[in-house]
DNA sequence: TTGTAAGCGTTATCAT
DNA sequence: ATGATAACGCTTACAA
């Protein structure tokens, strides 16, 4: 591999300190523009870049953002990395994303890995609150994305909102029987669901939470839950794309009508909301990758607790006939 | 920002030098045993991790890889990402993943960005062929994926071989007559079609390669080219997902049933066939960046024109009836 | 086996 | 306005 230029080459070559270079690449005004001029030239002739490395351990900032995200089967976190990317770039900042594959000791060896590698701060999708704590004992620059915890600064959509008007949308289509397919009972969708019913003064039946392990498994536990309804529901609302995926096949099974018979809202908008064209509930993600990167880089390191509002993507599969 | 802890304080830490540090962090075998055991044991302790820029300035070697990819738009690409981080994380490798959103100027900045990090590779999937040019010239470490370039070292799926498959598969179906849509007429995975029906004797009229400027935009133009068709095909094949969904929807239109009336096959294998129940050729992702990776780390620089075969995945809706 | 010293390519503090 | 010089934290001869 050619080895790069450095500052002492481009010296030589304008016949100029190499301090000199550094105040040309950096702007610093006292350079009297003659030289600047020479120099210039030389650079953009000779393609020279600064060492990152030697700046970043000099100036102890590496110009990077790193982005430690649970786990990357959620077709959302695409749409994430694709934001990040683009709007650290916008700033001057390269991004590394990294997968905790929902482990934290892995996450722990990404924190880690980004401390040694002086990034200027860290977003994260957090696994371990053991591994936020660190973080905040070191006095990391972070802010934890997609889940509201008290004590760590955190930017997130508002999954209690997202369910109240889920449900409110499902209602308005004249829904009154509502289930809600998710992972865990403490769920913020699950609670929006359900203080939309007590609004209106309507029971929400225990067996209209329909509990699901993770993504896609379960499509046999899934099945049984159905079977057992005693009181089926006119519409469903997911957690995830995927699941409401798997609960149309498995209506589909039944020989149940997808919007004729029963109607499917989901979370994420991922574009498999596009494909199976259902109404979904889409989280604000550049917003969010905005916010957090601003937050980062000109935050002062407040403790923060950022709720944005999600957003509800209309499609013709919710449509109550 | 907590500083940092650096060899030198371990050193003072455990009473012996820097160096000594050094060698025992890098497993240098003429370390004294119980001098090794002292230093461990305070490196634990205080959580020491060796600072990589110095590492990487002082080495020339940052154990990351560059990873440029043309844009972010097919989600086949977080496939990609999940595994490349994976493996090169595997290997002690970081990945910086970065966006050309299919622009040469872009592509060349994050070269440039790359290189002034003393990135140990770059995995490419490129917009500009001048840019390669650049990376050989500076004899850059890098590999291209995804096309097949004569005269740079490439690793990608096989599209001819892709649409080969993908064709028998349909013809194995019952189906002579069918439709090809994508960007390009000199397309491999085009041409594999026609080499498919060449071999068997039978003619692939023109009309039935469909072109589409890109992605998703041209539904319009998808529309009017399907109404103008004299010998309307009994399948079809798309050269992504996203073609195959709008396809649908457009068949959709016109009363026409996937797969009672029309079989559909796509390219690529994302969740969106899944959600659609489509048989799809899926680009062997893992082997790719093993491949890729592997050749970044032990290829010695030759260039090597590696070709991987896709793989079909059969589903329901291919089924002709 | 261990310590001393040089050097990687910058930035920043001095002089000049 | 510019040039020496030190320092960032590490690896790698070389000396001891």
């Amino acid at each position: 591999m050619k080895k790069n230029l450095t500052m002492k080459d481009i010296a030589k070559l304008a016949g100029v300190s190499q301090p000199t270079v550094s105040r040309v690449v950096n702007g610093n005004p006292t350079v009297d523009s003659e030289v600047r001029a020479r120099v210039e030239k030389i650079i953009s002739e000779y393609g020279f870049k600064p060492n990152s490395s030697a700046k970043t351990l000099r100036s102890n900032s590496s110009k990077i953002i790193g982005v430690i995200l649970f786990d990357l089967s959620n077709y959302y976190y695409l749409e994430m990395i694709r934001s990040v990317e683009k709007v650290a770039g916008e700033n001057g900042y390269t991004v590394i994303i990294l997968n905790s594959q929902g482990d934290k000791l892995l996450e722990k060896e990404h924190i880690l890995n980004l401390q040694a590698r002086n990034v200027d701060g860290i977003i994260i999708a957090p696994v371990d609150r053991s591994n936020l704590d660190f973080l905040k004992k070191q006095n990391e620059n972070f802010i934890v994305i997609d889940s509201s915890l008290p004590h760590y600064p955190c930017i997130y959509t508002s999954l209690l909102q997202g369910g109240k008007i889920a449900t409110e949308h499902l209602y308005s289509l004249n829904h009154q029987k509502i289930a809600f397919i998710g992972a865990d009972k403490r769920n913020l969708k699950l609670l929006g669901v359900k203080e939309f019913f007590s609004e209106k003064n309507m029971v929400f039946l225990d067996e209209w939470f329909i509990e699901t392990d993770s993504t896609n498994s379960n499509l046999d536990k899934l099945s049984l839950k159905l079977d057992s309804l005693e009181n089926f529901p006119t519409a469903f609302i997911t957690s995830n794309d995927v699941i409401a995926l798997n609960l149309i096949k498995e209506l589909g099974k039944r020989g149940l009508n997808i919007p004729k018979d029963i109607s499917i809202l989901s979370f994420d908008d991922t574009i498999i909301s596009t494909a199976l064209n259902i109404t979904s509930i889409r989280h604000p993600v550049d917003m969010m990758m905005e916010n957090a990167i601003d937050y980062l880089l000109n935050g002062k390191r407040v403790s923060i607790q950022k709720s944005l509002n999600p957003i509800l993507i209309k499609r013709d599969s919710t449509t109550f006939l």
